[in-house]
Order: structure tokens, then C-alpha cells, then sequence
RNA sequence: GGGCCGGUAGCUCAGGUGGUUAGAGCGCACGCCUGAUAAGCGUGAGGUCGGAAGUUCAACUCUUCCUCGGCCCA
């Protein structure tokens, strides 16, 4: 029988062996572990070949056990300083520098998924940077100060009952520090444990005195350059919190708010009579803006007529004596005039034109020339300002009357509208300066007539954050003044503070901004710069280019200034004027004073400023104290981090203090907002060129169906999650296997896919680490020595080298890892390890070489070429995966017989590839050898479902092949070897011979599946002839005969 | 509402300048092996390329609209 009945000793092998650890079964010491003969029989041709076989044989379990082994890994690097090692060695290669500048998290809270995202890709790109021969150094950092560290210390004090006025300044800044640095304490840890390598030991944080002193000095340098300006723009103000809010903290709820449409009187225009006695109508939800109204805004899109109110409903038809009076004459836009008709309570409303202006509607022209008055104009002089209307972008026909009521002190859209335009009207008489009205509490300035001192909303007491008296009373007052055409209630959607859940107001105040467009020491403007800037630099995606040029290209003024506590001051002193130190005093004594701020600064941190009076730092310059405040206003955090590049790298002497470039930037894609435009505003102004040559965006994670992570949809997974189930090397895999520049997907389904992934890289490696048991580098053989389908490999792995490389130098690790991932599946695993099984296990071992005679030889070489091989794809799959899988890789290159070559495997460096492993010639040769294997492989699965044949050695198939090239492939080549089969019989033939088996998308090659004749060989397995056997050796092939005496003769 | 980006087999991804039956790996199903064994090998079934319209002799690849999703704004 084919199958033969087997030897008892299997059997007994087989029940002794146990199921948790196979590998301890293997034969590690061959000489102490030879079987004794089988009890059964005493059969000379019974004996046992299983000990002059080679088994691999390994340590390196199957199965990794990540979540317990991943932290001593990391205790291991800790304790051998790996990265000052990989410093170390980098400076001993003379490597070129290569920097991922680190863009900084905000030290609050426990990192997520994202983070750990963030993290891993940087630390993939800085480890296979290293790799690939650079210096790649990476100094992680911090953002300390900014308002959500503020918020949580300030709870932290009111737990306390502690009010935000009952702390003194330094004990609150101290708090925040303190707080701040526990979080950096935390994250730096949850960091560390996801394997990123980096200087931990000696991070950068923006609230070191340092980091502190090089910002100030940043900005001092940007305001002596005359980049600094003054100005007031409407902000988000809460009076309950008397401070500015930025969007990220106001939330937005519905709220109900009275809602009029009043009249403005025109009082002068270019147009036809009847506008003589016309009126205006706006509408808005927030009358006690209303004084502060300069303008009205109006569309060129929309068309607006003039009508007559014709017929008022009756007071006892409405309840209340209507505010619209007969004959009144209103210009409204068309498609809202019903509308504003049935707000006011009009029965008929007259088109009072039919034809109105140009195209039948009040043109362009006839409006932009419209002086109107203030609807309060009765109430005095402060009053009786000239209200001009305006074209604006922002003026839709959805609601209100066409018209919008421009306030520029409260309002972005009309603080834009008033900028652009209200330079053009100063000849005619309107006053240009932007009225602010409205104090910190939100109540009315003591100028204004009437209303002074009333609040828009209650600041404190039981019902904090309730309407205050100005709306009711400006109401009140345009009833009197017989502007008011209607009143209602309204609910529409409108900031709150975060904190406080009080309504929050717009509200302009002092600010200072960095100017985008006045023009800087290069003449060219800060804006000009950044786009240039922006051109010369690279974007992964490409994309980013746009999407960051546009925001630049769009954005307003940058505004720098926040009443804030817990930041980097912005340190200028102001003249009475309102100039700043930088640009009122003489250079040589500003710069004089600036050296004495950055100096305290550095010396005490940002509370030198906030602690030291004024007289300290101006006295010392002859300047007198009393002509100057000193500004108490922090800088915006994003100038914070638009800095690091000054301190962490310029300030470490990392790059050059004025030329130097960070090679990459790295962050999510929401940074081209944040980050990337911070850094490039601050670099263009202070140094005219980015602070970086690169940058790379990531996207976001989302869950399964590509929706974000929220914690109120319940889908968020925590990277703790994974690294307990999974281990973090998985989550690795996941990062690197995706497209990371776009959002990434993850669910269980997903993460099993890169368990899969980690499972066949990982049993790739074990098998060459059991495959090269005892390898060294004397059985090395040369490559031009070995049978092709070794020198195959290496031409692969020639191919992958620049793939690799090329792959990992454009970020794109998900090419990486499915070149390898395919490398590993179907060239390694399906192909040559499956075919060189028989040599690994049969041919005569290395160890036995001095016994070999020439025939032995031919056989010895063919596996030493294969060990060879093999040594070289296991070096090369060790560091290029070693930046996604670091964990697996150091383990298995600790069992390798490359462990005394380092340290540890991240010591080394991405092999060169050999003259002359590439050799496209043979690679095509082997694409045709492939292509008959498909048919001969094909053709014994037709064997096997019928059940002729199990393993494939029973075969030994002939093969009819029509083109010949095809058959010279097979020169030199052991077809049956490469087929797995007993045989073959390769035939030059353009016909068939009837039957056989073929492939549609392989015409001319014809398989006959000739079953295997003569006896299996018990230690091969292989059919063969048993007339060719050795006598002594009856049972064995002629091979294997020669193996044994080698070994019988070295292993008496 | 606006700007930018994306939607190819169950999953992760490939698919220069439009052109034969849309590919890979994994997973899945079935089979083989039992000397990589919680492994290995083979075979196979799965997409008409988010939807619609258009341009073209021809579109996954170009245009428009719609839809879903993401980031940033309003």
C-alpha cells in the first residue's frame, strides 16, 4: 500500500505527545535524542530516520502572548537606554540628521485611540528613518497652558469654595502648573507603553521658564518687526465670566428672544422722490444692539420694493393698537414683504412702484446711496450719527425683511461689512470709528443716553444668565420713537458659555493681532510669506497644499490676545496712545527692555511678569512708569505652539537657530487650522520661511460604518482595549495596514485581520528561525553557487529592498506591510518554503559537510544555499518590519543567530542589497516555471477530489508543454522538486495526447497526473525506483542514503 | 450653508494619461497533509466599482447632480 502501515513508534510518538507545547518535543540535542528501535519488529529496514532528519527547531513559540510580554520589552529598552544607544550609533555612522518635529498634545486627560494613532505612525516613520541610515531622533512635547487646564483648576478651586477672585494670581498659575504636569506625567507613561521610542527622559513643554522665555522672546522679535497691531473685533464675550471665549468653548442651545423689525427713516438719496418720506425695515433677535447700529447691510441679489401700508388691522382685532400707521412707506425686500405685512399687523400692503429702479427692484446703486437715521435718533445727539447701507456678502432673503442691521461692535459679519466699507463714506459725513457701548458686565457705557448702566443680561444672583433690562428698554424706547413697526418672540440657536450656561454676547474689545497684510522686513506682507512659504513645502497628502493655501489665503488678522490667567504673557508695555513699547520707544531701548523681560521670564517663568510691577522693568531703562501700563492680556495658546520649533528645536540646537527646518510635521488633518498654520505664521514673521520641509496629515478613527467615535453613540474603543486583548503591536499592524492619511476604520472584525496578519508574519519568522537551528556564517554559500530558485529569492528580495524603502520613505506603510504580508503568504510560505522542505529536512546537514563526498556534496550545497537564503530573507524581514512590529521582531531576532550583531535588533539598519541579486532574466525564467506549476498543481487536485491521491508526492505527473521556452525554463531545475511531486516528465509537444488537464488561461500546457510508481521512501516520503537504492540502504532513496551515511559517519 | 477629502469583493488595500472576462492578501466554503500542527498546502465561491444622468465607439477611471461619511468653517 501507498501509504504504508507506520512504523509503531509514530503511533507512540503521537499519543505521548502533549497539545500545549508541541516545540518541546522537537529534537533540539539530535545525538541524546535518538529513538530506540521499534519494540514491534526488529527489522533492520525498520529503523527510525526520524533523528538524521532536520526539523526546525526554535524557542520562539507560535503564538506571542503580546499583552503580557509587550511591557517587559519596554522595561528591557528602558533599562538598556535604547534610545541613547540608537543615538549613539547614529553619531558613530555619521549619520545625517533627520527630525520629526513633535507636534505637541494638550496635557489634559487620559489619552485615546487617536492619540495612540498619532504616536505610533510617528514612531513607525521615526524608526524606519533610522533604519534607513539617518539620525532620527524624536523629542516628544507638551502644550501646558491655555483654558481647559484654567477650567479644571479653576473647579478644583471652587470645590474648595474658593471663587475664581479669591485666588491670587501665582497660587492659580501654580495650581495650573502643578496640574499640567501630572497629566504630562500620565500621558508620558500611556505613551511609552504603546512602544514609542523617543527622549522621554527630557521632553519639551511649553511651560518650562525656557519654552516661556523663548515665546516671549518670539513674539517681542515678531512686535519689533511691526507685526503687532491694535485692534477692536467683535468676540464672543460672557459678562457672566466677564472674560472672551473662543468657539471650542461655548456650546449652543436654543433660547427664546424677542425679535422686531424697526424703521430707519431715509434721509438722504440719489433716487426718485418717493423714497423722500421711506423708510428701511430691518429685523433682529437682539435689540439692544441696537444702539449700537451704524449701518444696514443689503444684498445685489435680492430685490426690494417700495410699498405703502395701505390698511392696518384694527386694535380690536389685534388685541393692541398696532405699531404700523397708514400712509407709512416701507422698503422691504419683495419676497418678504408678506411676511413682514403679517408680523406688523398690515392688512394691505401697496406696492407703491411698479417698475422700481433698474429691472424693476431697487438697484445697487440707488441703495448704496441711501443715508438713513437712527431709529433713536429722537433721544439726543449721541443719536443722530448717519446710518449708510451696505452691499454684504452675509445678507440672505430667508428671514427678516432683506435688510440687516449692522452693528460693528457686535457682530462678525457686520464688523467685516463696516471694515470694507466704511472708509468710502468718511466724505459723506459718517462717523468711521466702530462704537463700543456695551462694558465687561455686558451693561451700557455711561455715554449712552437713556440706557447707561442697564445690563443685557443678569450676571449674577438666582437667575444669572436671564435677559437684563437693555432689550426691554430699548424696545421701549423705539415704541416711543415710532420706529417700531413689530415685535415677537423667537427661539433661535445661540452660543452659551461652556461653564456657566449663560447666554454669551459679541462684543468688541481691545485685541491685539499679528497684521496678515502689512508689510514685514522683507517687504513682502506675513501672508505673502506663507503662501510662498506654504509653495515650498511638500504635502502628504498632497491635498494638504490646498487645503492649508486656502486657509491662509482667507484668514483674517491673527488674533493674539486673550484675559486670560494661565498663559504666556503678552509682554509690551503701552503708551497712552495705546502704542506699544516696541514701536513707541527708540529701538535701542526697546531692545534694551526686551533683553530685561526675557531674561526675568527665563529666569522666573511666566509669573515674572505677572509679579514684577511695571517700574521694575521700565526704571532700569530711564523710562518713566507712569506714561506706560503694562498689558496683563496671554497670548493665544496656538501662539504656544506656533513657537515649538524655536524652543524645542532651535533653543536645543537641534537645527539652526535662524535657517534650520524640521524635515516633517505631523499631525491630523484639523491641524492645517491649528498647528501647521500657527507654526508657519510664526516661522514666516519671525524667520520668513516654514518651520518645517514636509508636511503629513492623518486622518481620523471611526467605528465600522465610518462614523466618528462618540462617547454618547457608545462606539468608542480604548487603545487600554486592544493592548489588553490584543497587545499593542496589533494595534501597530492595524495603524500601519490602513490608509491612515484618510480616516481609519476599526471594529472587531478589523483588528482580527491584523491578528491575522501579526500571525502570519509572525510564523513566517519562526519557521526560518527553526529552519536556521545552528546557522552560521560558515556554511554560508556564494549566491552565484546556488540552485535558482534560491538566487529567485534574492531577486525578490532585491525587489522588496527598493519597494521597501521606497514605501517608507513616502510614509506609505500599508505598502509595506502588503508587500511583505504577500511576500511572507505566497513567495515564502506557498512557494519556497513548501519547496524546500525536502532539502531543509533530507538533504545531508552542514554539520555533517567533512563526511560528504562529491555526490553528498551536490546535496549538502543544495541546503546550505537554501540555509543561506534563508538567513538572508530573515535579516531583511527583522528590520523592515521592525518599525510596525518592534515588540516580535526584538524577540525574534534575540533567537536568531544575528543576536551577538547588536544589542537589539533596532540597533541595526535596513540590509543593502548585493551586486547581482537582481537578475530580471531569471526572474522571468521563474514566471514561466510558475506558470506550468499552476497546471501541474491544478491537475492533482483533480487527483485528490477523486480521491486517487492525497499528498502530492503520490504523483509524478508528465507534462505536455507546446511553447519551448517553457520547458528550457526547467534547465537545470529538479522539475519534480519544484512541483512536489515523486517525478516529472516534461515533454515538448504542440499536441495531446487526449485527456489530461489544462487551464483555460494557460493554452499548451497539458497535465497528465501519472500516478507514482515504485516504493515511498521512509524518510522522504518521495516514490522511487527501489532498484536504484543503495543495498545497504533499501528502503531510502539514493539521496537520503547519502544523508545517513553522513550522518552515521559523523554521529557514529 | 460653505471649503477640502473620501465611498472598488465580508475585511484591509491595488487599479499611470478612459480601452480585452476589475486584481491582491486576509476571511469564508470545500478538500489535502499530519515531519511548520491552535501550523502548512490546494481549489472555489464572493464586487459591475455609493446612486442617477451625461460626454464618448468605449468609463471604476471625465462632467454634473444626488447620497452617505470625515475634517475645518459659518
Amino acid at each position: 500500500m501507498t501509504g504504508g502501515a507506520k512504523p509503531g513508534i509514530h503511533a507512540a510518538d503521537n499519543i505521548q505527545t502533549p497539545t500545549t507545547n508541541p516545540w518541546e518535543f522537537r529534537i533540539k540535542t539530535p545525538d541524546t535524542a535518538r529513538s530506540h528501535p521499534d519494540p514491534m519488529t526488529d527489522s533492520l529496514t525498520d529503523r527510525d530516520y526520524r533523528d538524521t532528519l532536520f526539523l526546525p527547531t526554535t524557542d520562539f513559540p507560535m503564538r506571542g502572548g503580546l499583552p503580557q510580554r509587550e511591557p517587559e520589552w519596554i522595561k528591557r529598552w528602558d533599562e538598556m537606554k535604547l534610545y541613547g544607544q540608537l543615538r549613539a550609533d547614529a553619531k558613530a555612522r555619521g549619520a545625517k540628521q533627520w527630525i520629526l518635529h513633535d507636534g505637541p498634545p494638550y496635557a489634559n486627560g487620559h489619552i485615546h485611540l487617536g492619540t495612540a494613532m498619532n504616536k505610533i505612525v510617528k514612531d513607525v516613520i521615526v524608526r524606519s528613518h533610522q533604519m534607513t541610515g539617518h539620525d532620527a531622533s524624536y523629542l516628544p512635547g507638551w502644550d501646558c497652558h491655555g483654558l481647559p487646564i484654567e477650567w479644571k483648576v479653576e473647579e478644583e478651586f471652587r470645590s474648595k469654595n474658593r471663587g475664581k477672585d479669591d485666588v491670587p494670581g501665582d497660587e492659580f498659575r501654580a495650581a495650573c502648573r502643578a496640574y499640567a504636569e501630572k497629566w504630562v506625567e500620565i500621558q508620558g507613561r500611556e505613551f511609552r507603553a504603546l512602544g514609542i521610542e523617543g527622549e522621554w527622559d527630557n521632553p519639551y513643554l511649553t511651560m518650562k521658564f525656557e519654552s516661556e522665555a523663548t515665546i516671549v522672546a518670539e513674539f517681542l522679535r515678531m512686535a519689533m518687526q511691526g507685526a503687532l497691531v491694535r485692534g477692536a473685533k467683535p468676540i464672543m464675550w460672557s459678562p457672566v465670566e466677564r472674560t472672551a471665549l473662543a468657539e471650542a468653548e461655548v456650546e449652543y442651545y436654543d433660547r427664546k428672544v424677542p425679535v422686531i423689525w424697526v424703521k430707519f427713516p431715509v434721509l438722504e438719496h440719489s433716487g426718485h422722490d418717493d423714497l423722500d418720506d421711506a423708510s428701511v425695515v430691518i429685523w433682529t433677535t437682539t435689540p439692544w444692539t441696537i444702539p449700537a447700529n451704524q449701518a444696514i447691510s443689503f444684498s445685489g441679489d435680492i430685490e426690494y420694493g417700495l410699498y405703502e401700508v395701505a390698511e392696518v388691522m384694527s386694535e380690536e382685532e389685534v388685541g393692541f393698537p398696532p405699531y404700523a400707521k397708514q400712509g407709512e412707506k416701507l422698503i422691504i425686500a419683495r419676497d418678504l414683504a408678506d411676511a413682514v405685512a403679517n408680523a406688523a399687523k398690515i392688512k394691505f400692503l401697496r406696492p407703491l412702484r411698479e417698475r422700481f429702479g433698474e429691472n424693476g427692484r431697487v438697484s445697487v446703486v440707488e441703495l448704496s446711496s441711501m443715508i438713513c437715521a437712527h431709529p433713536l435718533a429722537n433721544e439726543g445727539p449721541f443719536f443722530q450719527h448717519k446710518i449708510p447701507l451696505l452691499e454684504g456678502q452675509h445678507v440672505t432673503a430667508d428671514a427678516g425683511t432683506g435688510f440687516v442691521h449692522t452693528a460693528p461692535a457686535h457682530g462678525e459679519d457686520d464688523n467685516i461689512v463696516w471694515s470694507a466699507f466704511a472708509r468710502r463714506f468718511a466724505d459723506r459725513g459718517v462717523d468711521q470709528e466702530i462704537r463700543q457701548i456695551v462694558d465687561a458686565e455686558g451693561c451700557y457705557t455711561p455715554d449712552v443716553p437713556r440706557f447707561a448702566g442697564m445690563d443685557i443680561i443678569r450676571t449674577s444672583g438666582k437667575k444669572r444668565g436671564e435677559p437684563g433690562k437693555a432689550n426691554n428698554e430699548v424696545i421701549a424706547a423705539l415704541a416711543e420713537s415710532g420706529n417700531l413697526l413689530a415685535r415677537g418672540v423667537t427661539t433661535i440657536r445661540d452660543a452659551h458659555s461652556w461653564r456657566s450656561k449663560a447666554p454669551v454676547i459679541r462684543r468688541a474689545t481691545p485685541q491685539w493681532f499679528i497684521s496678515m497684510d502689512k508689510p514685514g522686513p522683507n517687504g513682502k506682507s506675513l501672508r505673502e510669506n506663507a503662501l510662498a512659504a506654504i509653495d515650498a513645502t511638500e504635502f502628504f497628502p498632497a491635498t494638504g497644499r490646498n487645503r492649508l493655501r486656502s486657509m491662509v489665503e482667507g484668514r483674517p488678522d491673527w488674533l493674539i490676545s486673550r484675559q486670560r490667567n494661565w498663559g504666556v504673557p503678552i509682554t509690551i508695555f503701552v503708551d497712552k496712545s495705546g502704542q506699544p513699547h516696541t514701536a513707541a520707544l527708540p529701538a535701542d531701548t526697546a531692545k534694551a527692555l526686551n533683553e530685561t523681560i526675557k531674561a526675568a521670564i527665563a529666569k522666573g517663568g511666566v509669573e515674572a511678569w505677572f509679579d514684577t510691577p511695571k517700574e521694575t522693568f521700565l526704571s532700569a531703562h530711564g523710562i518713566d512708569a507712569a506714561d506706560w501700563d503694562k498689558v496683563t492680556d496671554v497670548l493665544d495658546v496656538w501662539f504656544d505652539s506656533g513657537t515649538t520649533h524655536a524652543f524645542a528645536l532651535r533653543a536645543r540646537g537641534i537645527i539652526d537657530a535662524e535657517t534650520g527646518q524640521a524635515d516633517l510635521y505631523m499631525e491630523g488633518s484639523d491641524q492645517h487650522r491649528g498647528w501647521f498654520q500657527s507654526s508657519l505664521l510664526e516661522c514666516c514673521a519671525t524667520r520668513g520661511m516654514a518651520p518645517y520641509k514636509q508636511v503629513l496629515t492623518h486622518g481620523f478613527i471611526v467605528d465600522s460604518d465610518g462614523k466618528k467615535m462618540s462617547k454618547s453613540i457608545g462606539n468608542t474603543i480604548e487603545p487600554e482595549q486592544i493592548a489588553k486583548q490584543y497587545g499593542i503591536e496589533i494595534l501597530r499592524i492595524w495603524t500601519a495596514s490602513g490608509d491612515y492619511t484618510e480616516d481609519l476604520r476599526i471594529s472587531d472584525e478589523i483588528i482580527k485581520g491584523s491578528v491575522e496578519s501579526y500571525r502570519k508574519l509572525r510564523n513566517t519568522v519562526r519557521y526560518m528561525l527553526g529552519a536556521l537551528d545552528g546557522y552560521t556564517a560558515d556554511e554560508a554559500i556564494a549566491a552565484d553557487k546556488m540552485p535558482g530558485l534560491e538566487r529567485w529569492v534574492l531577486h525578490r528580495l532585491s525587489e522588496l529592498d527598493g519597494q521597501v524603502r521606497a514605501a517608507y520613505n513616502v510614509y506609505d506603510f500599508k505598502k509595506v506591510m502588503s508587500l511583505l504580508i504577500n511576500f511572507c503568504g505566497v513567495d515564502l510560505s506557498a512557494v519556497y518554503f513548501d519547496i524546500r522542505k525536502d532539502s531543509l529536512y533530507c538533504d545531508p546537514r552542514f554539520e555533517t559537510a567533512k563526511a560528504w563526498d562529491k555526490k553528498t556534496e551536490v546535496f549538502g550545497n543544495r541546503r546550505r544555499a537554501a540555509r543561506t537564503v534563508m538567513a538572508a530573507v530573515l535579516e531583511r524581514l527583522l528590520t523592515w518590519l521592525a518599525p510596525v512590529m518592534p515588540f516580535t521582531m526584538e524577540e525574534a531576532f534575540l533567537e536568531s543567530h544575528l543576536k551577538d550583531r547588536a544589542a537589539s535588533v533596532h540597533l541595526l539598519q535596513f540590509l543593502e542589497t548585493p551586486d547581482g541579486w537582481h537578475d530580471a532574466e531569471l526572474a522571468a525564467r521563474w514566471e514561466k516555471i510558475f506558470t506550468v506549476r499552476r497546471v501541474v498543481t491544478g491537475a492533482l487536485e483533480v487527483e485528490r477530489r477523486e480521491k486517487r491521491i492525497g499528498a502530492s508526492l503520490e504523483s509524478s505527473p508528465r507534462v505536455l508543454v507546446a511553447d519551448e521556452t517553457l520547458i528550457e525554463a526547467f534547465k537545470g531545475e529538479d522539475a519534480g522538486d519544484l512541483f512536489i511531486t515523486s517525478g516529472a516528465e516534461l515533454v515538448h509537444s504542440a499536441t495531446g495526447e487526449g485527456g489530461g488537464f489544462t487551464l483555460d488561461d494557460t493554452p499548451g500546457v497539458i497535465v497528465y497526473p501519472v500516478k507514482a510508481s515504485g516504493v515511498k521512501c521512509r524518510r522522504s516520503w518521495k516514490y522511487f525506483d527501489p532498484a536504484t537504492a543503495d543495498p545497504a540502504f533499501p528502503d531510502i532513496t539514493p539521496r537520503d542514503a547519502l544523508s545517513v551515511k553522513a550522518w552515521d559517519a559523523t554521529h557514529g
